[in-house]
DNA sequence: CGAGTTTGACCCGCGC
DNA sequence: GCGCGGGTCAAACTCG
């Protein structure tokens, strides 16, 4: 299991996100009564809103999610000092087992401490004493953390086997029953019964999926008995039967599923390539009017920008979901909704526990009467549940194109528009981006840049936290760059730049400076990416310092929102061939062979590094150590002049691996004990 | 006390 | 309209 607790809305209070196996549905649903009606008891001035439950079929998943709302909202800056939050924390360590879980997503990071206690006193929480007597809840019905303990073993392993395929995310069939929640007056979205939701995905036609639809439900996992309101917790070989029979017309229907999910998954790749080479054949245009005005020139041909990297988008597809107002399928209250449909794709779950639970939540909301009789507590959505109009969904007008095959912000290719244009132009090289993927164990590469962090966030996909950095050298140098870990690999850090510095630089920040807005700039103009063209553009820079790029992989990519350009100063054999628009310089001196453990010091070492450390650096035509400047210009040139020179100054830096240099970039080599929090189940 | 870091909140865009 | 993710702001905090 997985608490998630996390902080995103001031006004709208925590939120909580409890997932759970769905084997384990039957506990999971009765702690969160318990859970609710403990919050909702206790303070008149503390709710739970946006109440909703989820079953996630394919994975066997059932989360629970909801807002823990207090009027007036309490305004922290640091949430240990929020009573709300500390209160909640303290109320799920209690409910369910101390599995807590980062909310990975969100803005910021968001830690969450296992052992935070919560003085009696001042928790938010003070529910009656003979809640738990109440004669609502069996002793069956107590939290079991033993239960609690064991599920959360098993999410940890669907999680990872989850994830280690590749993030592919298929929800099968998911339920929703939310909608009878507290609002009773939105209850439009709450109408449709069964809401399918997989038209997206060209399986189902949706025709105004009938209320009474009755569907097949492939899991009635161990919910009938609180559905029918007897309440017979154990009789659950039935069940088992049950679920056996569907086994099969289950897989014929997954099967189905995955036909059509690659049909859509080849569309897609066709749709992106297109895309692309329109992406491309606008940026080349851009180019040429750019140019045109400009009279300032550099070789060019037309580019192939239409290599946009889109194996991620293999897997997120969602293959098949379904959704399910609670309500209604409470109320429905059929005998018929086992049965299998006209169309055997579709499934229901009214017979899930969550309905039920759910619902007494609510209706425990109006009336607070303990009976577990399905009368509809609240008049208003029993009249919208009934009202027949309801059921037929004004979606989004048919036909219309695929969302980014015509992105708004596509210019006009009107003549007379050149000004505009170049503006645009101009907008894009600020936003073009420059990512640097070098080796290194400091946690930021020092680059002769003074940098101020502003941010820090948890990325998606990453475990690794991404920092947010300005250029601080001078006020209003709007250069801003982005340093994250990769994921696939932690010794490599990826350093994204973004913009041109307004101000001198130090001549050990002009390597990395002027490389990065060549690499931009030969982006945007739409040349060939490729090492030997970043190093002849050089020479139109004011200073031709350039790093060594010989060796690297420059990969380009397109897509948006930010064009990037990728130097890897990694020495990687085994990369994927096909991400790379070109192979590595055929002039790579042999040093490169041996394996790049720390390119932390790319700029330290044009300072104050002897960079005749290095048998080839002395063998070429540099001179013994120098002042500062006159080592650059001596590399400036010698780089400029000679490939093979940037190959063995390459193989310079990673020789002096070890040797510490100081550090102009601020002293953030800390291990930080205090890490943005880990996925600790 | 000032500069730099931490981190929760805010904003915005996008997709559903 | 809402949820979610990326990016940024800025209050609170830390450090010298
Ligand atoms: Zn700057």
């Amino acid at each position: 299991m997985i608490l998630k607790l996390g902080q995103r809305d001031l006004s709208l209070g925590p939120f909580v996100q409890v997932f759970a196996p769905v084997c384990l549905s039957l506990n999971f649903f009765k702690t969160l009564f318990l859970f609710h009606n403990f919050v909702e008891d206790s303070s008149p001035n503390v709710s739970l809103t946006k109440k909703r439950a989820i079953i996630n079929l394919r994975h066997s998943k059932a989360l629970f999610k909801c807002r823990v709302h207090c009027t007036p909202p309490l305004l922290p800056k640091r949430l240990e000092r929020n009573p709300l939050y500390t209160s909640s924390l303290s109320l799920l360590h209690h409910f369910f087992a101390p599995h807590f879980c980062v909310d990975e997503g969100g803005t910021g990071a968001r830690r969450l401490s296992f052992d935070h206690t919560v003085d009696a006193a001042t928790s938010v929480f003070n529910p009656k004493p003979s809640l738990f007597g109440l004669g609502l809840f069996r002793s069956s019905c107590k939290p079991d953390p033993a239960a609690w303990k064991q599920a959360a073993f098993d999410m940890e392993q669907d999680d990872q086997h989850v994830e280690s395929s590749d993030g592919m995310k298929r929800v099968v069939n998911e339920m929703d029953f939310f909608g009878s929640g507290g609002r009773s007056s939105s209850k439009e979205e709450a109408k449709a019964d069964v809401k399918m939701e997989s038209e997206h995905q060209g399986l189902v036609q949706e025709d105004d999926a009938p209320a009474e639809a009755d569907v097949n439900t492939g899991l009635n996992l161990l919910t009938t008995n609180i559905v029918s309101k007897k309440s017979v917790p154990g009789d659950r070989t039935s069940q088992n039967l049950k679920d056996k029979e569907r086994v099969n017309q289950l897989a014929d229907i997954r099967a189905e599923l995955e036909r059509i999910n690659a049909e859509n998954q080849r569309l897609k790749v066709t749709l992106n390539q297109v895309n692309s080479n329109y992406y491309a054949l606008q940026m080349h245009l851009v180019s040429l009017m750019q140019r045109q005005q400009n009279r300032r020139d550099e070789s060019s041909e037309a580019s192939e920008m239409n290599r946009t990297t889109e194996e991620k988008r293999h897997g997120e597809a969602i293959v098949a979901r379904q959704f399910m107002d609670l309500g209604q399928a409470a109320k429905a209250e059929k005998d018929e909704l086992s049965e299998s449909s006209s169309d055997g794709r579709v499934q229901e779950f009214s017979g899930s526990p969550g309905n039920a639970i759910v619902e007494s939540m609510e209706r425990r909301q109006t009336n607070s009467s303990r009976n577990y009789e399905t009368v509809p507590s609240d008049p208003i959505s029993r009249k919208d549940l009934m009202d027949p109009g309801r059921n037929q969904r004004e979606d989004t007008p048919e036909g219309r194109p695929h969302p980014g095959w015509l992105p708004s912000k596509v210019p006009k290719f009107n003549t007379s528009r050149d000004v505009e244009l170049a503006q645009e132009t101009m907008a894009m090289i600020r936003k073009a981006r420059v990512s640097v993927r070098a080796r290194s164990e400091a946690s930021m590469i020092s680059d002769g840049c003074q940098w101020r962090k502003y941010g820090q966030k948890m990325a998606k996909g990453n475990p690794c936290p991404r920092a947010y950095y300005r250029c601080t050298m001078a006020t209003g140098c709007p250069v801003r760059k982005q340093v994250q870990r990769s994921a696939d690999d932690r010794t490599i850090l990826i350093t994204t730049y973004e913009g041109n510095h307004n101000h001198p630089l130090p001549p050990a920040a002009m390597a990395m400076a002027s490389t990065t807005s060549a690499a931009a700039s030969m982006l945007l103009s739409g040349s060939m990416p490729s090492a030997d063209g970043i190093m002849n553009s050089s020479t139109i820079l004011p200073k031709g310092i350039m790093l060594p790029c010989s060796p690297n992989l420059v990969t380009l990519s397109a897509s948006a929102p930010f064009p990037t350009v990728t130097l890897d100063l990694t020495y990687n054999p085994n990369q994927r061939p096909t991400s790379q628009l070109l192979a590595p310089s055929p002039n790579i001196p042999h040093l490169l062979g041996h394996p790049i453990y720390n390119q932390s010091k790319l700029l330290g070492l044009f300072s104050s590094q002897g960079i005749e450390h290095h048998p080839h650096l002395a063998q070429n035509q540099m001179q013994p150590p120098h002042p500062v400047a006159d080592t650059v210009s001596a590399a400036t040139a010698a780089i400029t002049a000679d490939p093979n020179f940037t190959a063995a100054l390459v193989a310079a830096i990673t020789s002096i691996i070890g040797n510490p240099h100081r550090d102009n970039s601020g002293n953030n080599n800390s291990p930080t004990s205090r890490n943005t929090g880990d996925n600790n189940t």
